[in-house]
DNA sequence: AGCACGCCGACT
DNA sequence: GTCGGCGTGCTC
């Protein structure tokens, strides 16, 4: 990297921007010591940094004076090393570490009145973020009440010099378009396609058909983006999804012309393969959640691929969903976007709603010819007569269908994650049974008939529901590793494999075998399964989430997804009582019709996404000071605060307050989610020590006024930072577990 | 977060 | 008289 310098290491006294640099000089002399200020640059001589320091207080740019030797190098967008919390002492820098960073822009002037401290070096001349980047970095950082540099890092790989030296080869020719193969199968997909390609932005929702050519079909979209001339990026759920769809794109278009971004590449790779994108080399990008930020080259498609899935909401603050993100990206950069699924979430149908998105729909005679059939069961009724699947507690129906479809293939079986696991609830209301002291979730012991506390231990010989004042309980869903020990009884002839956190399987052979698996970590079966059996059917409903019937349905429609249609004999038999709404849906096979109706309740209940949301949660010393410095824009609702479970370490919270008994059925229940949510989580073995109490408050704004929203939590927070804070409060626009 | 300045107690 | 407590404020 040769450094070019204009200037010639030539003087230019009386070209300073800013005077001070000559009262330093004049320290100096004074001091007798030799004036050895750095030649600056002649143009443009001030460098505007993003500094590596995720604090939101000092979420702004930082001036730097060019040296005449970086004059050339330093341009926006390249990584720099600055100094950084430096003291001028007589007019001297003391202390200051070095630090990362990345130049923003070049400008004529500081607005800054102090002296500018030197750029120390430039790292290198790659543009790793370039302006249009650090737009939509900001836009990022101001929707979720985060700092600028937070977004940064999450856009930017770690540098690796070795990968950087080499070269990302020469960009390809554009691929014809793709044949429109299982698009064919939707009435406008071939029109998709052509759009596509012909260098469109539709902006679309899409249902896909169950069954296994999704990856397949996020491939040809790409190439038909790529055949237009423009890049295209898809960001899918985990490392699984990024293989299958890689897979695809090879198949497609050879390999060499798009790249599969994910965490586990190593830092050597994974920056290989960014700059390729960041050259444009490579034009099309499939990743997990950090690809989102993936610099593709004029973008003509951003899509994701089961936003419902919760890891597409970032684990580091200031926590950006990638269904917002690449919205974002489309909507500033003229590219076409798709959120696509088996299933439809609420935020999904609110884009087809407001008008922003529309629908890419099969008909429903395509829909029924790649779909299972579906069957319901009640859970406690109906046990198979067999002694052994009475013992797996496997009611007959599901029995029988297991057996028959064994003959065919392989059978999966979903059962609850053990997180999942709702121990206890009313037998006639389904109100999950909580301790009368702490609300804890009340548990019975493995065979025990004693009814405990899985907080404050308890017991409650005594119970009764506190909603319909019945007295009866029904058992909890039993986890995977004992429904695979069981169902192997039930069935001792045939194989039983399972997948789950520790173990996942990716794919399973067209054998019959039992395949156990929990929600997401289904095994695909080439041919698809014969038959799956979803045992976790009111575990799954009796989350005390706003979000628990969605999330059951996208579940289940995930694993029906992988299930033979039913003309093939492909069978599904879901354990969960068939008047429930998200039952009902995936009988009906029906996503869209479940999230718009969802999306009409919360838009009755004024809650997300019809309106915007955001928690702040902390001590309560905490949250009472920022609520006091907190000044909020007119029309916001605050909720709270209300003490909540401290992240850590689980902590009873007192009885939660029944909030507005006029409240009709499901008012309640998304009301008691609301106020009264306790996420799943493990109870621990013993009560908690003397757990540190927090509290949460939820701030509610009208749609389209996030941005407001966002401001205000933001400029509390720094200011409370700023003078240094003692009880530091956590903010989450968009907070995951209330919807 | 660091880190330095600043204005009040026990030591050579 | 000074060394040093950590309260307050800034970082280009």
């Amino acid at each position: 990297m040769a450094t070019n310098d204009p200037g010639g290491g030539g003087g230019e006294d009386g070209q300073l921007a800013f005077g001070v640099e000559g009262a330093r000089r004049a320290v100096r002399a004074a001091r007798g010591r030799k004036p050895k200020a750095p030649a600056q640059a002649e143009r443009l001589p001030v460098a505007r940094v993003v500094v590596d320091k995720g604090l939101v207080h000092l979420d702004r740019l930082f001036d730097y004076s060019v040296p005449a030797k970086l004059a050339e190098q330093a341009r926006p967008g390249v990584r720099v090393r600055v100094r950084f919390g430096a003291k001028v002492v007589d007019g001297r820098r003391r202390g200051g570490g070095l630090i990362d960073g990345v130049i923003v822009e070049r400008v004529e002037r500081s607005t800054y009145a102090g002296p500018l401290a030197p750029l120390a070096s430039v790292v290198s001349p790659e543009i790793v973020l370039a302006p249009p980047m650090v737009e939509l970095a900001r836009a990022v950082a101001d929707r979720y009440a985060g700092s600028l540099a937070d977004i940064v890092q999450l856009a930017l790989p770690a540098r690796h010099a070795r990968a950087e030296a080499e070269s990302s080869g020469e960009p390809r020719v554009r691929p014809g378009p793709p044949a429109p193969g299982p698009w064919s199968r939707y009435p406008a997909g071939a029109a998709h396609l052509a759009a596509l390609a012909a260098g469109e932005s539709p902006r679309t929702v899409w249902t896909a058909l169950p069954g296994p050519h999704w990856p397949d079909e996020i491939a040809r979209a790409l190439a038909a983006t790529l055949a237009g001339g423009r890049g295209a990026l898809a960001v899918v759920p985990d490392a699984k999804a990024v293989d299958r769809v890689d897979a695809a794109l090879t198949a497609l278009l050879g390999p060499g012309r798009h790249v599969a971004l994910t965490a586990g590449l190593g830092p050597e790779e994974r920056y290989r393969r960014w700059l390729a994108v960041n050259r444009g080399t490579v034009r099309a990008v499939v990743g997990t959640r950090a690809a989102m930020f993936a610099p593709v080259v004029e973008l003509g498609l951003a899509l994701v691929w089961n936003d419902g899935d919760d890891s597409h909401a970032d684990q580091n603050a200031p926590h950006p969903h990638v269904r917002e993100v690449l919205a974002m990206r489309a909507a500033r950069e003229h590219a076409a976007f798709t959120v696509g699924g088996h299933s439809t979430t609420v935020e999904a149908a609110q884009l087809v709603r407001s008008g922003w998105a529309r629908p890419l729909d099969a008909d429903r005679a395509a829909v029924r010819a790649a779909a299972p059939l579906v069957r319901t069961v009640g859970s406690d009724l109906d046990l198979a007569r067999d002694e052994a699947a009475r013992a797996a507690r496997l009611p007959s129906v599901a029995w029988d269908v297991a057996r028959t479809a064994l003959r065919g293939g392989p059978v999966l079986v979903q059962v609850p994650r053990r997180g999942y696991l709702v121990r206890t609830a009313c037998r006639r209301c389904r109100e999950p049974a909580r301790c009368a002291h702490c609300s804890g979730p009340l548990e019975l012991p493995s065979g025990d008939a004693v009814l405990t506390c899985g907080w404050c231990t308890r017991p409650a010989p005594n119970w009764h529901c506190r909603v319909c004042g019945g007295d009866r309980i029904r058992a909890g869903v039993i986890g995977a590793r004992r429904t695979a020990e069981e169902l192997g009884r039930a069935f001792p002839t045939v194989p039983v494999r399972t997948s789950g956190r520790d173990a996942i399987l990716t794919t399973v052979p067209d054998l019959p075998a039992l395949i156990i698996a929990t929600p997401g970590a289904e095994p695909v079966a080439p041919s698809g399964y014969a038959a799956a059996l979803l045992l976790d059917g009111w575990a799954l409903l009796t989350r005390p989430d706003l979000r628990a019937g969605e999330e059951a349905l996208r579940r289940w429609l995930d694993a029906a997804s992988l299930v033979r249609p039913a003309g093939e004999g492909g069978t599904l038999v879901v354990v969960a009582e068939s008047t429930l709404r998200p039952v009902q849906a995936l009988v009906r096979w029906d996503p869209q019709g479940y999230a718009l109706t969802e999306l009409g309740e919360r838009a009755d209940l004024n809650l997300p996404p019809v309106s915007r949301m955001a928690s702040v949660t902390g001590p309560p010393a905490g949250i009472a000071d920022f609520l006091a410095v907190l000044r909020l824009p007119d029309g916001v609702d605050v909720l709270g605060p209300v003490p909540v479970a401290p992240t850590v370490a689980r902590t009873p919270p007192p009885a939660p307050a029944r909030p507005d008994p006029r409240a009709a059925d499901t008012r309640a229940e998304l009301t008691r989610a609301l106020f009264g949510a306790t996420p799943p989580a493990p109870a621990p073995a013993r009560p908690a020590a003397e757990p540190p109490r927090h509290e949460r408050v939820l701030l509610r704004i009208e749609p389209g006024r996030g941005a407001e929203l966002a401001h205000a939590l933001k400029a509390a927070q720094t200011l409370r930072l700023a003078r240094g804070t003692a009880d530091p409060v956590l903010i989450r626009v968009d907070p995951p577990d209330i919807g």
